[in-house]
DNA sequence: GTGGTCTAGACCACA
DNA sequence: GTGGTCTAGACCACA
C-alpha cells in the first residue's frame, strides 16, 4: 500500500503523506477506516516512527484523519472529497507554473503548444492505452 | 537585467543560473561578451559573492561561460544554441514529469485535458495577447 | 445516563468521572444508590473495562463511592453537597484561569468584558430561555 | 522575551508557539524582523532544537513567520493582524465552552453570574488596577 | 552561520 | 497495544 523511494529528494514524510491522500481519494482508505498505525508502518517501510508521527500530524492539519485514542488514526468524513479536489488543483497549478515560467522565458507559442502535445500523447499511450487522442469528443 | 527572490523556494544560486540561460539564450548577454564580475553581482543583489561563485561554476560546468583570467567570465561560443536547447528540454522535462504523475495518480484523463487547455488558454491569454486559439494553423 | 463522545480530546474516563459527578449533584444517581456496574458500563458504552475502573477508582478517591463487596459500587452519604460544591469550583477555577490568562496576554479590559458580556448573553438565550438579561434584580 | 514552564502539562512547542503569538499581537516582534534562531532558542531555553523547529514549523503552517534561506526566520506581513484576532477568538472560544459546559450541567443562571462577576473583580483589581469596576461607562 | 530531515531511544497518558 | 512529546546526535543544502 506505501512505498518510499529513498532516493527521491522529496523527504520521506511527504512521500507517505502524498501516498494517503491518493489512497483516500482512489478508496483505498475509506472514510472511517483505521490507517496503519505509527509503529506498524514504520516498520513495514522501515524507516523511524517519528518520520511517521510528522506525516500523519500532517493529513491531522490538513483535516483527513483524527486520532482515535488508543486505537489509532481514522480517515475522516469528507476526506475522499478534500483529496479529490486537492490532487486536481495540484495539477492545475503545477501545469499553470509551467507554463508560466515557459511564457516568462520567452519561448515561442509554437514550441509549447508542441512539446505539450507530444507529452499528452506520450502519456495517453503510457497510461491510457485503452484511448486514442480524440476519443472524448 | 538579474533580479532575486529571496521568498522561493528555489535556491538563489539556482535562480542566478536560470537567468543567465535565460538571458543568453534571448540574446541579451551575447557570446564573446563579459558577464558581470562576481563582486559587482553579488554586491548589486545584495547576496553572498559565494552564492554568484556557485552559479558561475555551474555555467562553467555546462560549458556556457569561461574565465578570462583577471578579467572575469565570458560567454561560449555556441552557448546561445546550448541554451536554447537546454530551455526546451527542461520545459519538456516538466510537462512530461507533471503529466506521468498525474496519470499515475489515476487522474482521468477528461480532467487532466481539461486542465491542460485551460491553462494553455490562460497563458496565451496573458503571455501572447496577439494570438488566438488556432492562429498557429 | 451516561454516553462518550469519543472524539473528544477529554479523556473517556475523565468523561465518565465528570458525568458521574454531575448525575449525582442532580440527584439522578441518589445518595446509597447502586451506580451501574464495572461490566456492564463497559459493555453499553463499548469502551474497556479497565477504563471504567480508572475512573470508579477516581470517584472512590473523591469519596464520592464505595464497594460494596459483591455487589458493585454505591453513592455515598454526602456526596451530592460534595459534587455540587466540586461543580461550582471547577467552573470558578476556569473562569478564573481563561480571564486571567487573556489579561496577562494584555488583552484590553474593554475587550474582555465586551466577550464575556455576549457569551453571558449567548448562554441565557439558549440554556435559560425562560429568563432574559437583568431578571436577577 | 521566551520562558518555558517546565511543570506546565502543556507541551514545550505549544509554550512557544502560543508566546511567539503574543510577541507577534504585542508588537514585540515586529513584521519584517528576524525571530531567535532554532539553535539560538534552543540553548536559550535549555531545551533540543528539534522542539523549537516543532513550534516554528507550526507558525510557518498558520502563515505568521516564513523562512529566509540561511539567515532565519521573519515574522510575516499582516502576522500582527492575525495573532490579534486569534487571541481574541481562542479567549472567546474559551469563554463560551465554559459557560456551555456549566450550563449544560444545569448550573445556576445565578451563581453562573455571581462566579463571572466576582472573578471578574478580581482580574481587574490584579491586573487593571488603575481602572475600576464601571469605568467604561 | 541558517533551516530541513532523519535516526535511535526514552517516557508518558490512554485503552 | 495506541498516539504524543522530547532528547541527543547526525548529515544535508544553502548563504
Amino acid at each position: 500500500m506505501f512505498h518510499i523511494n529513498f532516493e527521491s529528494s522529496i523527504p520521506i514524510y511527504e512521500q507517505i503523506e502524498r501516498q494517503a491522500q491518493y489512497l483516500i481519494a482512489n478508496g483505498a482508505l475509506p472514510e472511517g477506516q483505521l490507517i496503519p498505525s505509527v509503529r506498524e508502518l514504520a516498520k513495514r517501510l522501515a524507516i523511524n516512527p517519528l518520520t511517521v508521527v510528522k506525516a500523519y500530524t500532517a493529513l491531522k492539519n490538513a483535516n483527513l484523519i483524527h486520532a482515535l485514542r488508543g486505537q489509532g488514526y481514522v480517515v475522516n468524513e469528507g476526506a475522499k472529497k478534500l483529496c479529490k479536489r486537492a490532487r486536481l488543483e495540484l495539477f492545475q497549478n503545477r501545469v499553470e507554473d509551467t507554463l508560466a515560467e515557459a511564457a516568462a522565458g520567452r519561448l515561442s507559442l509554437e514550441d509549447m503548444r508542441e512539446i505539450v502535445d507530444a507529452a499528452l500523447a506520450k502519456i495517453v499511450e503510457q497510461y491510457y492505452p485503452e484511448r486514442k487522442k480524440g476519443d472524448q469528443e
